[in-house]
RNA sequence: GCGCGGGUGGCGAAAUUGGCAGACGCGCCAGACUUAGGAUCUGGUGGGGCAACCCAUGGGGGUUCAAAUCCCCCCUCGCGCACCA
């Protein structure tokens, strides 16, 4: 063998080009072999080039997506991007350059950037989300949102960031500040397409039961999504006749309402405020108004104004003060609540802050409230506030409702139905999911294919007219008033109505950077088709998603949304599986050396491409999936990958300068080839990829101790080893003389007998300490285990005089004898 | 406040139907080979003690022959949500 020395410049593009022209990695459709799709989240084709985080993730999918491959399975792993977005802009607004070139130039490099580390993509069926091929589809979806009644256009107030000049989904607002730019976010009033996402609230979640999420993205999930149950009740405002409707998840509470509040916004404030109180509530909502989320929800101290107006609590003919406070707040519920200030921290806090009565109307639940710490006393006397669990007491009037003594459920029940019965309240549920802000008054980003007609009002772009191309423009920066740049195009903005032929205009507005991906997965599978989105033969046979892996920054983002989108269209018919993905699950970040962010202000940005250059796409992959557990965020260390690179040369001497023997391997060597073979194998399932790495290590420490190698090890272990580390293997595959790509080569199985030892080592405690280790039979009986621990003179020395009380053997690991004394 | 994760050597970490804590790697120490070593190989490496032994998985209690692992209380760090009625 003239291979001598392991280099990898030459040995990764030599196979990288053997993969190109092969197409070693393309999916078939249809085939009598098991289907696999796997899926990664596709980037963002920055100017900076790829984070040493996406290949986390892609490596690690990579590897499963190798595996299935060599156990027969037709693997489809698909790359694209997601390319529409405000960098690209922004630099378009910088330099005049159009983002399309940008684009272009950008995917260009993150192409070579990947396969420079060796993925397994089937580059046949790559796409970005700007092609205007694809985002034809975009925009068809759109129309078919719209058809449904599930698009509207709707005027309402939206987090607006002053930086961007965009309009944000609440989704997009982290702390009250842009999630993007970091910048302020203030309310304002704007004309917005919105898609109705609240209308699939529950089937996000009672669907979750159907898949197999990590916990953590389910219950995050839900958590977004906020569901809670209970009722909306009517109280009469005492002499005007007008009737509020309040929220609440306890209506059995009613009797202890004491006062009831509104939100600044709400619309009747204004008709039931008394004239002596006008002066005092304008003035309320007025700085309300001009408050930022961040500021109300900073605002620790309750505040509020009376309005002068009482209202009728229909349980009991009580007339209770009617307020407004900021901590109501508009958007969720009705914008209004009954007060319960003996049972509601923030109630009870208001209450006592304006000196407003609190009644107690449950007695608290003994020994919740010891351990607790609350004094039951006081809370009986409205004292102090008492939000846990307990028995319902005060609850009863003469109009056949009478809940006291209840625990939650039944007087939640009761007090419902009662409500139904008198026509005064029924059952509701409410979310904190809002619609989705579907518009972005920016210029890159799938025009909206709707026209407006004075006379027929929002009718979209016939199907045959799709795509909608974004037209040329000459500036791209963003307005202050809110429309988009493409609002300036005159000839582009006029058409005609394709209803009833008359001059209308068209939608300037363009769609979030979210539209692209939310269905993304679906056109992978058949990418070039320009009859529809995707062929539904296709997409029978490769829908669901079978496992995507993905960042937890996108939980309640990208996730959610293209849960939202592949449930529409399956309601349509248009799509098979009501879910998309059957597996999710998620990587840690890698931060920075020392453990902080990368980012380009502190300086501590790894670029892939040299640590590829130093050390090669192998070591590269496999330090990312050694570096810690894969779900878990982990610090880059340099020093680290000198381990890995180490591994992989020894590996190659190993390998290459070994004498290969035919000779059968002696137990130890089959007990740890069958021990790698298994645990590689299963830990690749779990993603417990570092265990697999140090597994591996543990073969090639125990291979390289003689100079021989056996012929079978050594192919058994290039196999397992090539997911990980393709290059090298494919080059030892080849130099153990075969003929065809490692890629598709047969995944080794084990053998339980190999792993098993005749002899095992067994640990004899007296009162739990270790005092002897003895060699055993494997087979024995725990009889037998007990003589021979008796047997042994160490063993026997130690318990001369005491007395044996019991003894506990537990086979294959030891023997525990319990003496006295 | 609510929800979800973590806390183990100098460092990244292993170990879960409860069964020898620290696999594997980094770093460090010693040695070999070498003109040389940021190459390679061999050995060592949780802490204390000369030793027998003792102490160690954030802290405190408990269950058990046996606890990093199970139960109770507490501390702490990270992430997500947050005046959601």
């Amino acid at each position: 063998m003239t291979n001598k020395e392991y280099d990898f410049s030459k040995i990764e593009p030599k196979w990288q080009k053997y993969w190109d022209e092969n197409k070693t990695f393309r999916a078939d459709d249809f085939s009598g072999k098991k289907k696999f799709y796997c899926l990664v989240e596709f980037p963002y084709p920055s100017g900076d080039g790829l984070h040493v985080g996406h290949p986390r993730s892609y490596t690690a999918l990579d590897i499963l997506a190798r595996k299935r491959r060599m156990q027969d399975c037709n693997v489809l792993f698909p790359m694209g991007f997601d390319s529409f977005g405000l960098p690209s802009e922004n630099y378009a607004i910088k330099t005049g350059i159009h983002p399309t070139i940008v684009t272009r130039k950008n995917i260009e490099r993150f192409t070579a950037q990947l396969k420079s580390l060796g993925f397994s993509f089937d580059w046949d069926r790559v796409f970005s989300t700007t092609d205007p091929d694809y985002y034809r589809w975009t925009q068809w979806i759109f129309i078919k949102f719209f058809e449904k009644g599930l698009a509207y256009k709707s005027k309402m107030p939206i987090n607006w960031c002053l930086s961007c000049k965009i309009g944000l989904a609440n989704e997009e607002v982290v702390d009250g500040k842009c999630e993007r730019c970091g910048g302020d976010v203030e309310k304002r009033s704007i004309e917005q397409w919105m898609l109705k996402i609240t209308a699939y609230a529950d089937k996000l979640i009672k669907d979750l039961d159907t898949v197999d999420f990590l916990e953590k993205i389910k219950a995050q999930q839900i958590n977004w999504i906020g569901r809670s149950e209970g009722a909306d009740v009517d109280f009469m405002i005492d002499g005007t006749g007008r009737k509020i409707t309040v929220y609440t998840t306890r209506p059995d509470t009613l009797f202890g309402a004491t006062y009831m509040v509104l939100s600044p916004e709400h619309a009747l404030v204004h008709e039931i405020t008394s004239a002596q109180q006008k002066d005092a509530v304008d003035a309320y909502c007025r700085h309300a108004a001009r408050m930022s989320d961040l500021e109300r929800t900073e605002e620790k101290e309750k505040t509020g104004v009376f309005t002068g107006a009482y209202a009728v609590n229909p349980v009991n003919g009580k007339k209770i003060p009617v307020w407004i406070a900021d901590y109501v707040l508009i958007s969720y519920g009705t914008g209004a609540i009954m007060a319960v200030a003996a049972h509601d921290t923030r109630d009870f806090e208001f209450a006592v802050k304006f000196r407003l009565p609190v009644i107690c109307i449950i007695s608290p639940d003994v020994k919740e409230a010891e351990s607790a710490g609350v004094d039951i006393q006081d809370v009986l006397e409205g004292k102090s506030c008492w939000s846990g669990n307990g028995r319902m007491i005060n609850s009863s009037n003469s109009d056949g409702l009478d809940i006291n003594g209840l625990e939650v459920t039944d007087s939640k029940r009761r007090t419902t139905e009662w409500l139904e019965k008198k026509g005064i309240g029924k059952g509701a549920v409410n979310y904190k999911l809002r619609d989705w802000v579907f518009s972005r008054q920016r210029y890159w980003g799938e025009p909206i294919p709707m026209i407006h007609c004075d006379k027929c009002g929002w009718v979209p772009v016939p199907e045959d007219q799709l795509p909608v191309l974004l037209p040329q423009v000459d500036k791209y920066e963003p307005t202050d008033t809110g429309e988009s740049p493409l609002a300036v195009i005159s000839d582009w903005v006029r058409t005609t109505c394709p209803k009833c032929g008359a001059a209308a205009k068209r939608e300037t507005d363009t769609m979030p950077n979210w539209a692209g991906s939310s269905w993304y997965f679906l056109r992978y599978i058949d990418p070039k088709n320009n009859k529809c989105f995707a062929d539904r033969k296709k997409l029978d046979y490769w829908m669901g998603v079978d496992w995507y892996n993905g960042g937890m920054e996108h939980t309640t983002l990208h996730l959610l949304y293209s849960r939202f989108w592949n449930k529409f269209l399956f309601d349509c018919g248009l799509v098979p599986t009501s879910e998309p993905y059957m597996k999710r699950t998620s990587h840690g970040m890698v931060l920075g050396e020392g453990g902080e962010k990368m980012s380009k202000s502190r300086g501590n940005v790894i670029n892939p491409d040299d640590v590829v250059g130093k050390y090669g796409a192998d070591v590269f992959r496999l330090y990312e999936m050694f570096i810690g557990p894969f779900d878990q965020s982990a610090a880059w260390d340099t020093k680290g990958i000198s381990g890995i690179d180490r591994f992989l040369r020894k590996l190659w001497r190993m390998m290459v300068e070994s004498e290969i023997s035919d000779e059968p391997m002696n137990r130890e060597q089959l007990r740890v080839l069958h021990q790698t073979i298994k645990k590689v194998g299963e830990d690749i399932e779990t993603l417990d990829l570092n265990t697999a790495i140090s597994q591996m290590m543990i073969f090639t420490n125990e291979f390289s101790k003689s100079g021989k190698l056996p012929r079978e090890a050594a192919e058994s272990f290039i196999k397992v080893l090539a997911p990980f580390a393709p290059h090298i293997c494919e080059e030892l595959w080849e130099i153990f003389g075969h003929g065809s790509s490692i890629a598709h080569a047969p995944w080794p199985a084990y053998k339980d007998e190999f792993l098993k030892l005749d002899e095992i080592e067994i640990l004899v405690q007296i009162k739990g300490r270790p005092k002897a280790r003895m060699m055993m039979p494997a087979g024995i009986t725990q009889d037998k285990m007990q003589e021979l621990a008796l047997g042994n003179a160490e063993v026997g020395k130690e318990l001369s005089g005491k007395k044996i009380i019991k003894v506990v053997c537990v086979p294959g690991r030891l023997v525990n004898i319990v003496s006295n004394p």
